[in-house]
RNA sequence: GCGCUCGUAGCUCAGCCCGGAUUCAGAGCAGAGGCAUCCUAAGCCUAAGGUCGUAGGUUCAAAUCCUACCGAGCGCGCCA
């Protein structure tokens, strides 16, 4: 909060630019240094003199004001003490509102995320998108645009097909009625095992055009035509699978703006298609498909040679459609990063057709979930439920409160677990999942900041009514542990700005970490009931539960006040 | 073959985008030891644990930037 006038002094006094300013400043390594640090070896060269030098005349010639008490040389480095003091009074009025921006106002942002195939349950390896798309939402929200959450589920393609044969051949309606997750996924796999059975050996099974392979196009092309059967199968299929979905997304609590399907642009797609070969940005083979030549000898199909559609054919016609509908200032997918090159084709051939919104899409890429060294995949039928996951951590949540005899809310704590052990991970990198590391709601967890809100909550209610607004809460002095989470505190705002830009939930989730931490530390030094400091600390834990919460909520984590 | 991503304590990860400050590269988990007349022990404290994949280069300064190599994963489908 501070930070902002260092920089405007300094943008002042060295005529940097405050971009330049705000990514030099750093925080020195101790606190008796100072709280904000400028390093002055970018100046030397310009001012042709050394950076211990131009350290001092710095110090000079920049004047405290109330709110930055001390301006220090040490070394080369030009150290700003800050009046904590003043700081503490801000942060003690903050209110529900700390940390909202109006920078996005007026600005759309759509999140293509979550998008589960219908007919496939969703798996560990799911909740990735879902998670991170979920937590985006909520970030630019808090950042004053309007974001647009988008559920693009896959409704049509190969799979769909082959589950279609499947079902025709071997369902169980009984089954199907008492667990529809469970008896798709077992005709699926039945077929792929069937379809893999006939594979020769070395070649690549899955490019392979047998006769299961064969049978699950033709189930494809029949439903794109229209067939009354074919379709009725397919429409089950979709219910018994959106009710499956839904029932997870209300166990997350999570909400998109539109559920769609790819299904719905195909007539779109292939209108593309055809704009595309008219004005010759696309070519037709000899049999009749129809591709993109991107690099000198790299052929995108963008429809198949029974004039079927393609992943990218949909994508296509979706592209096109949102952005007639709403007009975004940016499109985000979220999706696993082996998709990228799905995107960058997707975008080079709207950016070739001449779709002036091109460059306002990108993909976020995200690593995958792996348990153990495995890597789960549905066709194998190796697969950790996404539900079975929620249920298990839920149970565990259940015992520890039981153990406790606290009254706190076993879903809350076991979703909120399950969402933070992806969350705090970088999107880029892969997330190792174990049941061990799922099943732990110690140390870097969600239930440890849930567990944080809870203790907050219970001191300010131990206490009773106090006055909100005592301005009685005069302030002498910090103790290391309120200076620290003051501190802590004031760098909320900033975070979130910084995770919105970047699209990065963890930098939102390591932060409400460390928040929680340092609350823990000082709860635990400084008694806050009783001690003849009360009225302030109390303010002070209201401003951290205030923080926490917000930074919860951003992550889409639950608090309550018990636990 | 071409291209992308990733190598930081036994394990899981921050820090890298945007290079900086002391004898000390941070957390968490697991393992070791301690804290209960005191606001919930899902907590706190202490010790232990690291040639930041390797080798060069750039720089006054490299975990961070560049190059090469090694190792892991992925992409290069008329799959999605």
């Amino acid at each position: 909060m501070f930070k902002e006038e260092i920089i405007g002094v300094l943008e002042k006094q060295t005529k940097l630019r405050k971009e330049e300013i705000e990514n030099l400043i750093e925080i020195p390594p101790d606190p008796d240094l100072g709280d904000y640090a400028f390093p002055c070896f970018v100046l030397s060269k310009h001012f042709k003199k050394s950076p211990n030098e131009i350290a001092i005349k710095l110090a000079s010639e920049i004047k405290p004001t109330k709110n930055i008490s001390e301006i220090k040389a040490a070394g080369p480095y030009l150290n700003f003490f800050i009046n904590k003091i003043k700081l503490a009074e801000q942060i003690i009025e903050i209110n529900a509102n700390f940390g909202k921006n109006k920078i996005g106002k007026g600005k759309k942002i759509a999140i293509d995320f979550s998008g589960p195939n219908i007919g496939k349950p969703m798996h560990v390896g799911h909740i990735r998108s879902t998670v991170i798309g979920d937590s985006l939402i909520r970030t630019y929200e808090f950042l004053g645009y309007s974001p647009i959450g988008i559920n693009y589920l896959g409704d049509i393609g190969l799979h769909i097909g082959k589950l279609i044969v499947a079902y025709e051949l071997w369902l169980d309606k009984t089954a199907l009625k008492k667990d529809p997750v469970n008896e798709l996924l077992r005709l699926y796999v039945k077929f792929c095992s069937k379809e893999k059975s006939l594979v020769q050996e070395g070649f690549d099974e899955e490019m392979q055009d047998n006769e299961w392979a064969k049978k699950a196009k033709e189930a494809l092309k029949k439903l794109e035509l229209g067939d009354k059967k074919t379709e009725k199968i397919w429409t089950e299929i979709r219910q018994a699978s959106g009710k499956a979905f839904d029932r997870i997304y209300d166990l997350l609590n999570i909400n998109f703006t539109e559920t769609t399907g790819q299904s719905q642009f195909s007539d779109k797609g292939r209108q593309i298609v055809m704009n595309a070969l008219e004005k010759a940005i696309a070519k037709k083979e000899q049999d009749g498909a129809v591709y993109v030549l991107l690099d000198k000898d790299h052929k995108k199909y963008i429809q198949r040679s029974n004039e079927t559609a393609s992943y990218i054919t949909y994508d296509l016609g979706a592209a096109v459609e949102r952005y007639k509908k709403y007009k975004f200032d940016k499109m985000i997918y979220v999706t696993d990063f082996r998709q990228s090159a799905h995107f960058d084709a997707l975008f080079s051939i709207l950016k070739l057709m001449g779709y002036d919104f091109t460059p306002k899409m990108v993909h976020l890429p995200f690593g995958t979930v792996k348990f153990g060294n495995e890597i789960m995949a549905t066709r194998e039928g190796q697969i950790i439920l996404l539900e079975d996951v929620l249920k298990k951590t839920i149970e565990k949540a259940n015992e520890e409160i039981k153990k406790r005899k606290t009254k706190g809310d076993a879903e809350k704590v076991g979703v909120g677990a399950v969402k933070y052990i992806i969350l705090k991970n970088e999107p880029a990198s892969d997330v190792q999942f174990s049941w061990e590391t799922a099943l732990n709601f110690e140390g870097n967890t969600g239930p440890y900041l849930q567990y944080s809100y809870a203790r907050a909550s219970s001191i300010l209610k131990r206490a009773g009514n106090f006055n909100r607004n005592n301005k009685k809460a005069k302030i002498k002095q910090l103790t290391k542990e309120e200076t620290s989470l003051i501190k802590k505190i004031s760098d909320f705002p900033e975070i979130v700005e910084k995770a919105g830009k970047q699209m990065n939930p963890s930098l939102i989730a390591n932060y409400s970490f460390e928040l929680a931490q340092i609350f823990n530390e000082f709860y635990h030094n400084n008694k806050v009931i009783g001690d003849k400091e009360e009225a302030f600390r109390l303010r002070l834990v209201q401003a951290f539960r205030t923080t926490i919460k917000n930074s919860l909520w951003l992550l889409g984590i639950e608090v309550m006040e018990e636990m």
